[in-house]
DNA sequence: TAGTGTCTTTGGATCGATCTAATGCTGAGA
DNA sequence: TCTCAGCATTAGATCGATCCAAAGACACTA
């Protein structure tokens, strides 16, 4: 009985291409093509050069491959610490889709540590100067980013997660359509037949704060409902948010659409302070579906982003250019969706308990 | 002027040893001397050879000394797809950690995707075959883990994030002691003048949470305190949380320490469902620290757990265990600390406003 | 001057795969 | 019978660093 590849050998595998060879009685460059380009072996060879494969459990050296092919199949990510905690909730979901999509192309993601504040070249340079990526994918893009155009001149492929957000665009990226969610949210309370509906964003000059306040606005704009007055912003945490919010309660709104889930939550707790009820008082919606949203009480209607396929995205879009570095750049902007909970029900629903 | 080592050379540097050694008047394997054992080289060579590699943005290629030294200075690690929401939310924070750490020690994290449902070994396997990795290191272990036997059996370096919770301990593993959190909630409690304080944790048999429910019975037979008919158990979510907590609070206990951020969330909710206030009329301490705490109103007093320390400690290990196969296996218990905020208070403060 | 030892430096082989170009083999056509 | 495609296979060089062992430089003694 041939051993199984799932046991190769008991210490590692120091099976090599030279030894497979002797034993199926061919050249090793025999045994290569074997795996690399079958169609050239006449079938019976390859029969048994495939035999002799898998009998000894072997599997060609990365570093081998590497050092001859010039590629390494791994792409880069540069991790950073948590940054204000509010895309920080649902990273791990990104790099799980990003690891999944990757090992499925037969690539693999490297983690290096970005330091806080910004991220720096450093990293990036290391890792190119000794070959150890072929490519990276960006997160976290802010404005003024200088990584994009700092990897374009040196013909580094990348992928961007998030678009570039000032100056023209650079590279390829793929992002999640703010507007179409927060757009989406105003036709969901819209149908629940709110008319005074308020949006709590951050600062203008933020670009993915900016997309989510547009769809809003675009959705008002269309049902011919005025913006003027319902209107606020908040930099920081929830506490922030929860007083950022008073005056637009004040003004009558009966419905908040929120840029995330951190200004929902501050959103809560003014209502809470007034003894509104989210979703029977005032209606609320999110934006990220982070963990809280599900955990909250009554829980957060929330604009999901749909992570796994923007990691798969970024990863057919970084091959991709990896193929062809001169193909025109493509850019991908995918859809949220409206995770529908009890803070803004399905219309006809009942009233949530508090 | 020379080249400065931040912008070696437009596209990627082709830049070997050969080139530089070249370039110095030297043979190759003085260059290579240079880098790796200066103390070889006379000073006036060493300093020509330096010159040379910084003039010319030299640095090695990673694939080369892989292939050479066998060592490839990565560290495996396999990222599971959000395993239950509730370890999920420190994931990010613990990886960003075991980052910094390798990258100061010249290692790098290697992710691959590992199938949900319990880890299967398949990944290991083939990265290992392809000797991709020097180490692996593993969390989320769980009982009846088949990784750490599978890994210590062929004889590869690894490290557990997390003890073994059945059979005998396995190799090196860096933890944190969840006892010595509830412990520790439990004295704070003590100190706040409570004496009923009751327990909510997850079903017997997950290592985590009977070490968690360790403490808080240590605690309180340390202060004469009855623990009988103040623990409860939930195994779902939030909901499931809510209705198991409330026998205890019919009881009259008037803190719970509960075994997870979640877990005090349902407890929250409980309470708020009897127009009680966390920390006004029933104290209550989660676990965890996750972005939820901080962000609760009241905000939540948690035990924190040290996941830069943890990410520290686990290749700390992970290399010790490279550099001898055969030294005993070592193990560290990490303290967590005690978060306090407004569900639990400094003794002496101002009850929170709700 | 030759001999011995230390201190630097070097040549050549090596890791394990893939590249290029060349080989042996077969059968069709002249 | 001989040539010449066309296919299957192979030999040898190569990627870029590090290993080992041995050679050169140098001072210092006998």
């Amino acid at each position: 009985m041939p051993r199984s590849t799932s046991s190769p050998s008991p210490k590692g595998s120091p099976v090599t291409l030279a030894m497979v060879a002797r034993r199926a009685g061919v050249s090793p460059q025999t045994v290569s093509n074997a795996i690399n380009s079958p169609e050239l072996l006449r079938p019976e060879t390859l029969e048994r050069v495939r035999g002799a494969i898998d009998e000894m459990g072997y599997r060609p050296s990365r570093a081998a491959q590497t050092l001859r092919t010039r590629s390494s199949k791994l792409i880069g990510y540069g991790i950073q610490p948590t940054p204000g905690g509010d895309t920080a909730p649902v990273m791990d979901r990104f790099l799980h889709a990003l690891s999944q999509a990757a090992d499925e192309a037969g690539y693999r993601m490297l983690l290096f540590a970005c330091p806080p504040g910004g991220p720096s070249l450093e990293g990036y340079e290391e890792l190119l100067g000794r070959h150890e990526v072929d490519g990276f994918v960006l997160s976290n893009t802010a404005r003024q980013d200088p990584r994009q155009a700092w990897l374009a001149k040196r013909g580094v492929p990348f992928v961007g997660f998030g678009r570039m957000w000032s100056g023209r665009q650079i590279g390829d990226w793929a992002d999640v359509d703010g507007a179409s969610g927060t757009d989406a949210a105003v036709e969901h309370l819209v149908a629940l037949g709110h008319r005074r509906i308020a949006f709590l964003g951050w600062p203008r000059g933020s670009g993915v704060g900016d997309d989510r306040a547009g769809g809003w606005q675009r959705a008002m704009r269309r049902h011919g409902l005025p913006t003027r007055g319902r209107r606020a912003e908040s930099a920081g945490d929830v506490e922030a948010a929860r007083i950022a919010v008073k005056p637009l309660l004040d003004a009558g709104a009966t419905a908040v659409v929120a840029a995330s889930d951190m200004l929902a939550l501050g959103c809560y707790h003014a209502l809470r302070e007034r003894n509104a009820v989210p979703g029977r008082d005032v209606a609320v919606v999110g934006f990220d579906d982070s963990p809280i949203a599900g955990i909250l009480s009554p829980s957060l209607s929330t604009v999901a982003q749909p992570l796994e396929a923007v990691g798969r995205e970024c990863v057919r879009l970084l091959l991709a250019r990896m193929a062809d570095p001169a193909a025109p750049p493509e850019r991908v902007l995918l859809e949220p969706s409206l995770v529908i909970r009890d803070s803004a029900p399905a219309p006809g629903s009942d009233t949530p308990a508090p």
